[in-house]
DNA sequence: CTAATAAGGTTTATAATATAAACCAAATTT
DNA sequence: AAATTTGGTTTATATTATAAACCTTATTAG
C-alpha cells in the first residue's frame, strides 16, 4: 500500500486544496468562508501548503486593508492528483 | 463543506478498513503484512476501531498461539462509505 | 536443562499535528 | 476618543499517530 501524502491528508489543506484546484485563485477571507475554519488555523495550514512549494501566497493590499491571495502551483496540482490516485487505491474506487 | 469523519482520516485505519471491506475477516499478522505497520501502531488502532463499533475483533487462540481476528462491521461499512462521499466532494471525483 | 530467540501482542512514552486562544495593527463606527 | 471590525499572525494546548519498551507463551539451540 502506498503512502498518502500525510502534507495533504489533513482535513482543512485538503478542502483548500480542493478549492484551489476549481478556482485560479482565493483570497483568505474566501478560503475561511469556504473551509468554516478559524483563521488561525487556516494561516498556519496557509504556510505548510506554501512552503511546501503547493500554492502561491501574495500578501498585497486592497485599498487600505490587507489581502492574501492564494493560488495553486503546478507541482500543488501534480501532488494533489497523486494523492487522489493513492486514495483511490484505498477506497478502491 | 461535510466534515471527513476523524476517525476514519488516518492513513492506517483507513487501510484498516480498507482490506476488511474486501475480506470478511483478517487476522492481526496480515494486517501487519499488509499495512506494513508496527504491532504496537497496528494494536492501537484496531483498538480504536474497535471502540468505535466499526470492526468486530475476536481473540481467541490459533493451537497454542494467540491470534486475533477483525471484521468489519455493518456500522463500519456504512461510515466507511460515508466517508467515501464526503471525500468524492472533496476530490471531486 | 536452561538460555536465547521468536510469535503475537499490549502499554507507555514521545513526536508530530491540528486546533484554538490570545494577540496585533490599521480602519471604521458610535 | 473609546469600542468594534477586519484581516491576519503567533503561541499555547489538546489530540493523534507512532515508536519503543515490555509481557507471556512457545520453540529452538547449546
Amino acid at each position: 500500500m502506498k503512502e498518502l501524502n500525510p502534507l495533504l491528508h489533513s482535513q482543512l489543506r485538503l478542502a483548500i486544496m480542493s478549492i484551489l484546484m476549481n478556482v485560479e485563485e482565493a483570497d483568505f477571507v474566501y478560503l475561511k468562508e469556504k473551509t468554516e475554519s478559524t483563521a488561525g488555523n487556516l494561516s498556519v495550514q496557509i504556510d505548510k501548503l506554501s512552503s511546501a512549494g503547493y500554492i502561491t501566497v501574495e500578501k498585497g493590499m486592497s485599498g487600505n486593508r490587507p489581502r492574501t491571495i492564494c493560488s495553486i502551483t503546478d507541482e500543488g496540482i501534480k501532488a494533489f492528483e497523486e494523492y487522489i490516485d493513492v486514495l483511490k487505491s484505498y477506497l478502491n474506487l
